[in-house]
DNA sequence: CGCAACCGACAGGTTGTCGGTCTATGGTTA
DNA sequence: TAACCATAGACCGACAACCTGTCGGTTGCG
């Protein structure tokens, strides 16, 4: 007996089974025959649909992405809020994003899903940079930042936070906090904001994610 | 007629033949079949001496870093030119490296490289970036540069240089020079660094890659 | 003679392909 | 209205071709 489901469906049903495995065994260790062996599909059935492993994997990406950058749009779009606290916002939201992305997240820094990982990184610059760097504008026009380059000098940040703050790079508390303060005072050099300004409200989000 | 080496030779031997694939098919893209068969040795040979092909790749990096790292503390550690003159030609000979690894350079950057490019980041972050904070330092203790922070910022230097001037990137010459001077004006207030102090000299250096 | 270096067959796993099969749907006919 | 195709999109699973890593056995050198 077989089931047969619209395309558009099934190919979320592959989405998920792979955003989950990939999730717990990383992009390499999980396999093809493991993604159709957790939807009960057929060998076939996978390729019909997507024409390689990679091509899963940026259909992935791509779906977190979407979901990503919709939400940093809309949270970023709202101007009742104060220019930082949005910046704030939208920071927390692409790492305590709720929903599958966020164990995906996880696993994103380890070495072997170096692919997975790159391709992660490239999104962040394609469509969450500008979206932060449209804030950091709003804050120059309030004269809150300083700043002629405030595109590049949102990816320099996001860049640094991604790669830095990666779990492979194992450190003590200690360090922790001596490079989270670099990294603040560095942005705040970045931006051209005032010191304090920004780190004082993130040492604030640091500290509510050590926690859990 | 078996040929017997020193394992060392042996070693040194297969990572050249591994250097030199992986530059002009990838990592992904090359099988230890070729690369045992360029040298002409056999499947156990080549596991006698590394235990994996990550292994290989490892060891390939580690060697290359070495040579980089050493020419690199060389060059900073000659008093007798300027501190700015002296990042310059340190950061020249990063990329315009001889040898095989100019060769690698050139591929690491390509999507199927993702693991090698992860590694030879790693490798820059931990050996280069610390030689060149300290010449920053120097520039500290001469008022050319003004930072707390001159490691993590120069960190955030040479991650921004490696991801953005990748040629996955592929940008219009126009985007190009545009993006180069916003890294350099933002390299500059990362380093407390009077407007031009480097983005004059290393605009010369630009140009000069260009051409070839 | 002993050990380090070397060999190559082989197991176990992987991705992607391909010809063939099913099933839902919509048009046709009685 | 009901029965009857026809067809295309969704699905299947065997299979080829590869790939990595292992292991018992072999050989040459000191």
């Amino acid at each position: 007996m077989r089931i047969v489901k619209e395309a558009q469906e099934r190919k979320n049903e592959i989405l998920d089974a792979a955003a989950e495995l990939f999730a717990t065994k990383g992009y390499d260790g999980t396999s093809t025959n493991d993604i159709l062996e957790k939807i009960g599909i057929a060998r076939g059935t996978l390729y019909y649909h997507f024409k390689s492993k990679e091509d899963i994997l940026d259909g992935m990406i791509e779906r977190i992405n979407g979901l990503l950058a919709a939400k940093a749009g809309k949270l970023a779009g709202d101007k009742s809020i104060p220019v930082v606290e949005r910046i704030l916002l939208v920071v927390k939201n692409l790492n305590v994003d709720s929903g599958i992305g966020a164990e995906v997240m996880k696993q994103v820094h380890k070495p072997q899903n170096a692919l997975m990982h790159q391709k992660m990184q490239q999104s962040l610059m394609d469509e969450i940079a500008p979206i932060l760097a449209k804030l950091v504008e709003e804050g120059i026009s309030q004269g809150i930042f300083h700043t002629q380059c405030p595109l590049e000098a949102t990816e320099m940040i996001l860049l640094y936070s991604e790669v830095v703050f990666d779990d492979q790079f194992q450190q003590s508390g200690e360090q922790q906090v001596k490079r989270i303060r670099a990294f603040l005072y560095n942005a705040e050099k970045l931006l051209g904001a005032e010191s304090g300004s920004l780190a004082e409200p993130m040492m604030k989000l640091f500290q509510e994610r050590k926690q859990r």
